[in-house]
DNA sequence: CCTGAATTTTCTTGTTGCGAACAAGTAAAT
DNA sequence: ATTTACTTGTTCGCAACAAGAAAATTCAGG
């Protein structure tokens, strides 16, 4: 387990050496998950990678469980922040398309910790409380942020009033997972995933549009 | 690791036991997979959770994948069983609705077998390719019976002629995975994950019915 | 202010316990 | 007797923790 980088590193203040190593850690693991899983990744590796001992990642976090959660906040963190600048003020059908093309951009580039952080999200199922309660806040985050997206849409007149509201930001929810997964299995395939967000804002076009415009909803390109 | 069972055991051919032994190991991980998820389930506990002793589950499977893969393998068989006494000779929309109900009623009688299946399906993210591969079958075959019910509906005009066949059908499964993720997260709320089904049930009538009758979809009951 | 000892924080080496995998042996059926 | 089913014995690797070394910070006395 060769490290990444081992930079000339002079005098650094405590601030510095615990930012550092934060970083390298949890870059290190993230490589690590996409290489060989969840499983196969072993705190001694991330350790040696990231350049330390083989117990640093273990005195860091203080347990694997606690590392795989801390990297999933991370990285979440990160998501919430690129999304709320793809959608901005958007509300109805519009934040929704947008929020979609944005996901799918994000897993396009297919950088190491969206990878890792959807892998992360597939672990939840399990008995990592900790994990799962993590998850579990930014799952409900999305559908809260789904729900006022089409209550704004049905306030301006956007989308049909009678619309289900929770059941429809509930179905988008799954909808995403079950895209990421796919994504995940089969991730060479970038037009079958293109389709399959395509498909997501058709479907979401298709329940919230007015009646009045139901028969010209446009199919998928 | 207290035994499930100990029958006072006369005379018993190979072929019985290896029968007996098959189906109280598998019982056993699919037991501790649902009690402590794939990491907390040990080849140890499994062999002597079934009242052998703890290299048993090792020795017949091989390895912890191994067995893995072997209970994915036995639970889609009978799963595959089920879907089709469901469907029966049903095409089109009739079929993917009785397949979509078929599959409400399956998670919500969440019998063990069930549960563990689809806990293991979602670890086939990560790096063990005979798992994985199974998986894929499984996944292929799926969406091959729902092209195969679109294209019979379009042959027999109950199907708008134009629809995308492969991109609906993938759209389905994937919606499927989805929907299973949050049931299996989010075990107790029954009436949210019928909510799902249904909705996937309505999604794809929009999608697939002839445009003459688009603007009567059924409103979700 | 400066200098260096005392203290706190960061990180490493040492150890234990447990599980997977396999080897070699025992018991049961053919 | 021979093949098949199963158990006991052993090795290796990892997670978790303990105890020690090294680096940074605080603070004493000039």
């Amino acid at each position: 387990m060769d490290a990444i980088v081992r930079k000339p590193l002079a005098r650094r203040s405590h601030a510095e050496r615990t930012a550092q190593a934060e970083t390298k850690l949890v870059d290190a693991a993230v490589a690590l998950i996409i290489e060989r899983g969840i499983g196969g990744m072993t705190l001694k590796d991330v350790g040696e990678l990231a350049g330390y001992s083989r117990a640093m990642a273990g005195w860091r976090y203080g347990s694997k469980a606690s590392l795989c959660a801390y990297v999933v906040r991370a990285v979440g963190d990160e998501w919430i922040q690129a999304l709320q600048q793809a959608v901005q003020d958007k509300v109805g059908l519009a934040a929704i398309h947008a929020a979609t093309d944005a996901h799918y951009r994000f897993v396009r580039t297919d950088t190491a910790r969206i990878r890792a952080f959807y892998i992360l999200w597939f672990d939840s199922i399990g008995p990592d409380l900790e994990l799962k309660q993590v998850i579990v806040n930014i799952h409900a985050r999305r559908q809260r942020d789904v729900e006022a997206w089409i209550k704004s849409g049905i306030a301006q007149g956007l989308i049909r009033a009678d619309a289900d509201v929770s059941g429809v930001a509930a179905q988008f929810c799954a909808t995403i997972i079950g895209v990421v997964y796919q994504w995940l299995v089969t991730p060479t395939a970038r037009h079958a995933i293109k389709a399959l967000h395509e498909g997501l804002k058709q479907q979401m076009t298709r329940a919230l549009i007015p009646l009045a415009n139901a028969v010209s909803a446009p199919r998928l390109r």
